[in-house]
DNA sequence: CTTTTTCCCGCAATCGTTTGTGCAAACGTT
DNA sequence: AACGTTTGCACAAACGATTGCGGGAAAAAG
């Protein structure tokens, strides 16, 4: 409990103040570049600082002003076709401004959730993003951070509220567009394929799915949504839901992972695509490359989110407003192979 | 420059002890559970504590404690089919040791890769792991760490030496298995698919190729070998080879990315695995399962990198030795249906 | 009743920085 | 020569915790 361990001293300011007959004041100012100190001395800190090895230690100077320049970005799972793009936008801001991210899983635990945003706290982040949990069904558990002020941007897996900022794409636009697309090439029969319906994502999804078939007087039958609850039972549920619909010539799929899933499990079943039926999506943009024919899908950039989202949060810690900003950023159709006009 | 941003103030140890007539020392003891204090404060103490929501300074305590808890992870690059398991297999140690991860990326860029380490000591992280750049040939840029005494363990792409730890797999023992596996089903002619040979896991699974065909005398024509040098040209450079080798039976491929662009290729050349051809990839083991057939694998671990290395890293903290461990998780051969016997 | 021990707790230094203020010397101005 | 102004640096107090040491009072021992 009381352990110490062994960590060698590093030369401080301290040690070059001494060396220099000079007082740690000066020194810090002089490898700041403050103008009270003379052009001289600051030749001489700076190299005897440079000669000495000096590492000037972040942690002490963040904590005399206040911040800590990391900010946490909490994930409720490692999803490889969303995350991995996702964090190369928020790296690409979170970098050129010096500030580091810390990268934190709540396994799609609530209660993990609340565990890691104390935890931030205790670390005292500068910011927080935060995709959120199936549990996560309110924002209750943030007001500590609005007590303490720390700002938040949710992004990608949210829940609507006027507190907090929130990044993601417009689910049920993109949805409308990629079923409206379908049904523009003459698709009558259309089977969506949606994750688990705890997710806002997906019934904002079904909602625009919905919709598309409404404008055009096209009836949905009962079983042309197919939720995915949980991605294990994938062959079972798609199985299912094949043999009781008829007549279906095209597949809306909502994410990369049920894409693919999708697309080998028709081809599995002899299906050719697009001849036998065909496919469109809403991805990240990778996988549909990685599948032939290419799929046709409606653009959701993981990076853009990931940018934008670092964006604003960082503009909220650099002058803390009350100011919450609702970001949507673009989907774009991208036309593969995979849909055939009928 | 001079800027200060606006930051509340918390409720610290002090204030604390103002409210409860005490000394910061024992309020700090109470909350720590020291043995010098009575039962009868410590309840007091607690008490305020959580009603006056004091939140301690995890930044604060480190200072004085002269350790941070938290590792860095420097990648060359976000490789969605690897990095995502890793980081998975990572974070599940180190957060039941209650450290905390950065991650930090290199984009295979050599000068960055040096900038991080420099950044790392002066955030003056307990420990690094470290996935070198493309870039990188040999480790001298890492004796500031050596001399600073903070504990390194490389993975997945590395660099043999023996100052560091290391974790990876044994690639060329992986690569010899899955050729030999071809050879003994039958396979005469077999194309290796690479990635840069600028990475040594690049040549090392070339060598395990090698070593499997002169294991069964079986000549390897020049072109056999395929290096792709940059992803982009995958395409261009598939194809040639496709068109100078004759008698193709089979393909080895060492990465998932590779596997699924060499098998999205050939079904656009409107070749049908395995009976045209057949595949066998090294993999992290979830791409395979995307497509049909599912691709034959000897797989890879990223999970498994990930847990051990962060293992040995913080075993390394722990107590610091010169002791430098090089670790090589297994790898499965996981039959899938892309291999046929001829 | 005195001495020793035990029990609790406070004092003050420390971790490595930053920064407001003070102050001497050098300079420039009438 | 007397008086402001700069210039260039030092002092010391923070930031929010931990921890070795010391000491007073109560309890135990003699």
């Amino acid at each position: 409990m009381y352990c110490q361990m062994y960590t060698m001293k590093r030369t401080t300011l301290k040690d070059l103040a001494k060396l220099l007959n000079l007082s740690p004041s000066t020194i810090s100012r002089a490898l700041a570049d403050h103008p009270d100190i003379s052009e001289n001395t600051k030749r001489r800190v700076q190299d005897v600082a440079k000669g000495m090895n000096y590492i000037p230690n972040l942690r002490a100077k963040y904590l005399r002003t206040r911040h800590s320049n990391v900010i946490a970005l909490i994930l409720p799972e490692m999803n490889m076709f969303f995350m991995p793009s996702l964090m190369n936008g928020i790296n690409k801001v979170v970098e050129n401004k010096d500030y580091s991210l810390i990268v934190l899983q709540s396994d799609n635990s609530l209660w993990k959730e609340k565990q890691l945003i104390q935890y931030c706290l205790n670390l005292s982040v500068d910011g927080i993003l935060l995709s959120v949990s199936k549990e996560t069904k309110n924002l209750s558990h943030l007001s500590p951070l609005l007590d303490n002020e720390v700002p938040v941007v949710l992004l990608d897996r949210l829940i609507d509220n006027d507190s907090f900022s929130t990044v993601n794409i417009a689910n049920q636009e993109a949805a409308f567009k990629a079923t409206n697309y379908l049904i523009e090439k003459g698709h009558q029969r259309i089977v969506g394929v949606f994750a688990d319906t705890e997710l806002s994502i997906s019934t904002e999804r079904i909602l625009g799915f919905r919709e598309a078939h409404a404008g055009s007087g096209i009836a949905l039958r009962k079983n042309q949504i197919l939720a995915i609850d949980n991605i294990e039972k994938f062959d079972t549920l798609f199985m299912r839901t094949l043999g009781k619909v008829k007549d279906v010539t095209a597949f809306f799929i909502m994410s990369d992972e049920l894409m693919v899933r999708t697309f080998r499990l028709l081809r599995q079943c002899g299906y050719t695509i697009p001849d036998d039926c065909s496919l469109i999506a809403i991805s990240d943009g990778e996988a549909p490359g990685f599948l032939f024919p290419n799929i046709t899908h409606l653009l959701h950039s993981g990076y853009d989110v990931g940018e934008k989202a670092a964006h604003i949060l960082i503009g909220l810690i650099k002058d803390y407003s009350d100011t919450v900003i609702d970001a949507k950023v673009k989907t774009a159709l991208i036309e593969g192979g995979s849909v055939q006009e009928i």
